[in-house]
DNA sequence: ACAATTAATGAAACCGGTAACATAAAAGAG
DNA sequence: CTCTTTTATGTTACCGGTTTCATTAATTGT
């Protein structure tokens, strides 16, 4: 069936499409008889404005921008059901877009933004730009944008909003959590520190960490690659053919933290080491096995980001904010 | 920085706003100075046409609606994966929109994709329709909608596109698999069939696979209830509290086979159950834990169903569609 | 060399809404 | 009973693109 405009619910009606308009957008203008009678048409009909035409008109747009790597990761699963609350609550629509991680899909995500003229933008960059070179690109692009922007959980050392978790802090605490039961030599698997700023700050939490417990670092305990459950899993592998002699392992996201516990249990050695993982890992207590992790509440940070993009739209001019979420660390025994 | 407009390019090219136009979309029609001279000064301005203009110019709409449940469970989350990469590969946007399995919010969703005039729309309903009663409601908003449409996962019995999985004869097969293995009392835990097509759909699978297998249906070993995780458990440990002999289970969904997996851990009855689950559980090859399911692959079913609607785009007339796709069983033991 | 084509560009209308301004009728003031 | 104000509605221009049609200049044919 074929859309109804405006001007079809007026002539139908017998007034101007003024009118019609007015029984939508200030319905008290319009003398109750004229209004009742419209808008029984318009259900009748069936009818439903175009929202194109509107924002054309208005100069506005009603829908938010996304960019995240992955929706499949249950990390950014809940941080979009985060965003998806807010933002129907507050009667926006959701563009999605994914990055998968790429510098090149990113961009052209961000152009995608651009085009469809979105009133806003909640954006997780791709962590693998080779790190300042190319931040220029992606600055003049969010510049162009000519709309809010939110930046999460990865920092890219732009003056603007921005919302991410203290990993430096999360992976201090977990090492000397660790210390602090008996451990003192801790395998560390991270992402790659040249591509990625996450990984530095999560490094640079590590070391800290083993600082004031007061052990030396060994270089042969930390891996740092992708982070993909692939390279979990390759990293605990050649930890354990080593054979150094570590009790303790700390993996910087969900996926390191799946790979590890692929590598452990394929080595029948899932009991031979303490295990800290960033991010819960799904399926573990309804397994009832035993797992720590420092929790880093996606949903929430999902919700306080889209109310931080909400608010910027309504107040442009309002002070740029920084968020920095707490973790905490969960132990789970059976 | 504020948009530009095709105008404000055409003023600083001392050209008519038709001629950029046409550099954009018939450049061949362009003389090449002029035409360089426009690309060079877009360029430099960072100018994107607004896609609302254009869509609203061209009566047509770059934008694909999905309506799914819920992103968070993995098969939907693999579903739409399938259905961004086509989406991609095609250049066109996509609004997201959940239902939350809820009918109200799939009114709602269809409204907004009505709203938005989309240009087609990937619909995954809510399955708790209060069954052929509100069906009515769904069909006239459907209509209205203006749009192809392509009805996935389940069936709500209209003359429209659709895509799903054999379910009930992968129920069958499952039944059959483990009366194969020697199991004569098969437990059977299921959404609720009075709210739902699927369910009944997979009640009958059960059905028949005893029948064929010449086992008379216990009626004390049938749970069909809501398809999330909590009614699986609370199913399966009822069972186990009444203590009937039964030795083998099938839930006929990932939620419902988590919270058995949860029942039975608990219990610390893990391996005294044969159990087939329709969809795979994730985590349990990774920690090597035995299971077998009836694989529905829903990347698959995603990428299939945004094809056939770009096609039915493209070829409004042609003959309405129905895949069934085939599930397999896959037995995993380590 | 002049009519007929073709190529390159512009002017104006349109898409479906909104909004500023205009107008006519009804209501209130004196 | 006239004059001003209010109320209800219509006219028209506009949002940023596209498209049809017109116009002018350049090219071709003979």
């Amino acid at each position: 069936m074929k859309n109804l405009t405006i001007s079809d619910i007026a002539r139908k009606a017998g007034v101007s499409k003024t009118t019609v308009s007015r029984v939508m957008n200030s319905p008290e203008k319009v003398e109750e008889g004229t209004r009742k009678k419209i808008e029984q048409i318009m259900k009748e009909a069936h009818y439903t404005p175009s929202a194109t035409a509107r924002n054309l008109s208005k100069q506005i747009s009603s829908t938010i921008g996304v960019i995240v790597p992955e929706i499949g990761n249950a990390f950014f699963g809940e941080l979009f059901k985060g965003i998806e609350d807010v933002i129907n609550k507050n009667d926006l629509s959701l563009l999605y877009c994914s990055n998968e991680d790429k510098a090149q899909k990113d961009f052209e995500a961000l152009d995608m933004m651009k085009t469809q003229r979105v009133k806003g933008v909640l954006y997780v960059p791709a962590v693998n730009y080779p790190a300042v070179r190319m931040m220029g690109k992606v600055q003049k692009k969010l510049e162009a944008l000519g709309c809010p922007v939110v930046c999460i959980d990865r920092d890219i050392s732009l003056h603007m909003d921005t919302i991410h978790f203290d990993d430096r802090k999360a992976v201090k605490t977990a090492v000397l959590s660790l210390v602090k039961a008996g451990h003192h030599k801790i395998a560390f698997i991270n992402g790659n520190e040249e591509k990625n700023i996450l990984a530095i700050e999560r490094y640079e939490g590590y070391r800290e960490g083993l600082k004031e417990a007061g052990i030396s670092e060994d270089e042969r305990l930390v891996y740092q690659g992708e982070y993909q459950q692939s390279y979990g899993y390759l990293a605990m592998k050649e930890l354990m053919e080593k054979e150094l002699d570590f009790t303790a392992v700390i993996t910087c996201n969900n996926s390191l933290g799946r790979g590890y516990l692929q590598a452990v249990h394929e080595a029948g050695r899932a009991d031979a080491f303490e295990h800290i993982s960033l991010d819960k890992i799904e399926m573990l207590d309804l397994l009832r096995i035993p797992n720590n992790y420092m929790l880093r509440d996606s949903y929430e940070m999902g919700r306080q980001a889209a109310e931080m993009l909400i608010s910027r739209i309504a107040f442009p001019d309002k002070k740029i904010r920084n968020i920095l979420l707490e973790t905490s660390l969960v132990k789970e025994t059976f």
